[in-house]
DNA sequence: TGTACATCAGTGAACGCGCGTTCACTGATGTAC
DNA sequence: TGTACATCAGTGAACGCGCGTTCACTGATGTAC
């Protein structure tokens, strides 16, 4: 009798995940492409080739950190996607979880930012994927609220997708002010700052969405 | 009398660009931090130790490619912003602008995605001054447009913002497009369809612009 | 339950390699007179 | 214009270092009987 808690198998995992998250705090201030195998062992308190039993190369533990990260963005866009009532409450509720989120996993969402167009090509087309599937789920509810009436396909994940840009841009942004509150930085806007532009953005989208039947099409 | 043309001068400064050149191309498939200052005067053709007679170190190198790639940014903003007539018909020609930059300088705007959330803070600051300067830009002529009348300074650089950040996401996403194209890649969504997704979405922020008097502020 | 064998996560030594940086140098270009 | 000296962009050897990867190994965990 042995799988009563597969021992080798749990401890296995636990030295998986110590990788992630040790590469996760690494990638705080460099790249993926320039972390290395050694450091991040090292980092982590195992011997450099206890790596390969769990990954073939940095590239695919990039590619399990973006699937891990899906999960905390994904609770984001359940939130999100869950908040109803008035436009105006909605849209700062939405930016409070935001920003909470941010507040709580900065690594992940820094992470996504900085590789989502790094150097590592599976690296960006995993996260590429996730965001797209993202933005499909972001249309459909979109395509629920009655105010869709009249939306093509095609437009419902135009739309999304300028939902999914706004968030990874502005949890960009309030890393950036995260950061330069903490030392004494060059300053730029401070976290209140950006969560006004980021609410306001959502407005302006929000009053074109309302309008959308005007515009002309020129197709 | 030798400062007819400067020719250590002229020698030197050709080595300079030889190496920024370099640069450009070597990290079309790489990010500057894993960028090396062996592979680079490599590729150039001179000693590794030549690179210290124009650069301390690889991020300083960035920069100036930071400050170089402004050229050919700074022309297609004043481009965009020279266009006049029907909104339809701006919408469609700078998105067409957009498209034929990047077509013929892919290199630049590869850099300003990659570099912009990548590991090298100074070159991340250059891109972030510099990206700042053009929205106060773009800000000072939506604001000389009659439909700007009684936007205050902070929603006209709002607005500035939310048009500065489409073209670089524009332009990533044609770089996307161009790369799937050339080869038997993955597939993702093909010239065409980018540019009708970036029409709409600027139909969309024109549309919110044009009703944002209607908003509610809830500040 | 006890025993004998199989599995396999993690080890540690060893390898060849390219890296960034230093240093004293060379020789063409620039300058002073 | 000619000469003597100064400057300085680029050289090439040398350094110590950390890298990724290989390999045979160990010993705890798992399995069969």
């Amino acid at each position: 009798m042995s799988h009563t808690v597969g021992i080798r198998r749990a401890q296995k995992l636990k030295t998986r995940q110590a990788l992630l998250d040790a590469a996760l705090r690494l990638l705080e201030h460099q790249s993926l492409s320039s972390l290395g195998l050694r450091e991040l062992t090292r980092a982590v308190g195992v011997a450099p080739t206890a790596f390969y039993r769990h990954f073939a190369d940095v590239a695919e533990l990039g590619v399990a950190l973006v699937e891990e990260t899906l999960g905390s963005l994904h609770g984001l866009i359940g939130a999100i996607l869950a908040e109803t009532g008035d436009a105006e409450v909605r849209i700062a509720r939405t930016v409070d979880l935001i920003a909470r989120h941010v507040q709580e996993q900065p690594a992940h969402f820094r992470f996504i930012a900085r590789e989502r167009h790094g150097g590592v090509g599976p690296v960006r087309a995993a996260i590429a994927a996730q965001l797209d599937a993202f933005t499909e789920e972001v249309a459909a509810a979109l395509g629920r609220e009655p105010v869709s009436a009249g939306w093509s396909e095609e437009d419902l994940r135009m739309l999304a997708g300028v939902y999914v840009e706004h968030m990874v841009m502005t949890a960009s942004a309030f890393l950036a002010a995260q950061e330069a509150g903490g030392s004494g930085a060059p300053e730029g806007p401070g976290e209140e700052q950006v969560a006004r532009t980021a609410r306001d953005r959502l407005r302006l989208v929000s009053l074109g969405r309302l309008h959308w039947a005007e515009r002309a099409t020129g197709r």
